[in-house]
DNA sequence: AACGGAACCA
DNA sequence: TGGTTCCGTT
């Protein structure tokens, strides 16, 4: 009954050091991070207590992106309140949990109970204001440059179908004309504005590219399994080639 | 516990 | 669109 799940290394459960060391921009972590938009989703909720430190409810996991509910009840009861819903229950919470299976959010640690790992890399497809992207025909005769976020140069990165298969496993697409994936990996659609392409996009955070140099301090801060093939710009998702941007580092790094 | 259909809601 | 509620099934 108790939780078979790792139960030899149930050690890092209780050391989130990875979700607090680059993981995530602030905002989500933020309880009102978008200013007067739509509610807080699930996924983000979830994202603000594994970061938050509302340690008792729910925590990282020892794989990537995993996480354990190991209250199933209060969790519950805290998304309720969160959202107005004095009769939320586990029941009706992983509910809206499986419906992101779909989204390729989230998906199932089979063989562990209440274990849900994020699907980040579909995160961010999902999220990407202009993800599945209407492509614009390019204003003929003119420069592309009015006041587009995105620059010529940083174009051809989204993927031109409108379908999701990205990175899971293949890497077939990678080599042609399209880079892994545009990264602030969990790009908000609700941005008051959306992140300027070129600061977004310019980092790396992929997930389905192969290692070309050792990212920043995964491993020095004692990373579990991460991928090899994850490496992220040192500020997640600025990159200093962009040298006209002024800096915005988002990510909570080494605070807390 | 976990899944997913179905109806429903804001 | 992103759940919520309910419920039968595995």
């Amino acid at each position: 009954m108790q939780c078979s799940c790792s139960s030899s290394s149930a050690g890092h459960l209780s050391s989130p050091y990875w979700s607090r060391t680059v993981l995530f921009p602030d905002w989500a972590y933020r309880p009102s991070w978008s200013p007067g938009s739509r509610q807080v989703q699930l996924w983000h909720f979830l994202l603000e207590l594994l970061g938050g430190g509302e340690a008792g409810a729910i925590g990282w996991g020892g794989e990537w992106g995993e996480f354990v509910i190991r209250d199933p009840e209060r969790l519950a009861r805290l998304w309720g309140e969160r959202k107005g819903k004095p009769h939320m229950n586990y029941d009706k919470l992983s509910r809206a949990l499986r419906y992101y299976y779909n989204k390729h959010i989230l998906h199932k640690t089979k063989g562990k109970r209440f274990t849900y790992k994020f699907n980040f890399s579909k995160l961010i497809l999902v999220n990407y204001p202009g993800y599945p992207p209407p492509p614009p025909p390019p204003p003929p005769g003119h420069q592309l440059l009015q006041s587009a976020p995105l620059p010529p140069h940083l174009h051809p990165l989204l993927p031109p179908e409108g379908g999701l298969p990205l990175c899971s496993g293949s890497r077939s697409r990678t080599d042609t004309a399209v880079h892994p994936i545009p990264h602030p990996f969990l790009l908000p659609c609700c941005l008051p504005k959306p992140i300027s392409m070129a600061r977004a996009v310019h980092g790396h955070f992929p997930f389905s590219s192969p290692p070309s140099h050792p990212g920043v301090n995964f491993r020095e801060s004692g990373l579990p399994s991460l991928p090899s093939d994850l490496h992220i710009g040192a500020n997640g998702w600025q990159q200093k080639s962009l040298a006209g941007h002024q800096p915005k580092p988002v990510w909570r790094s080494e605070a807390n």
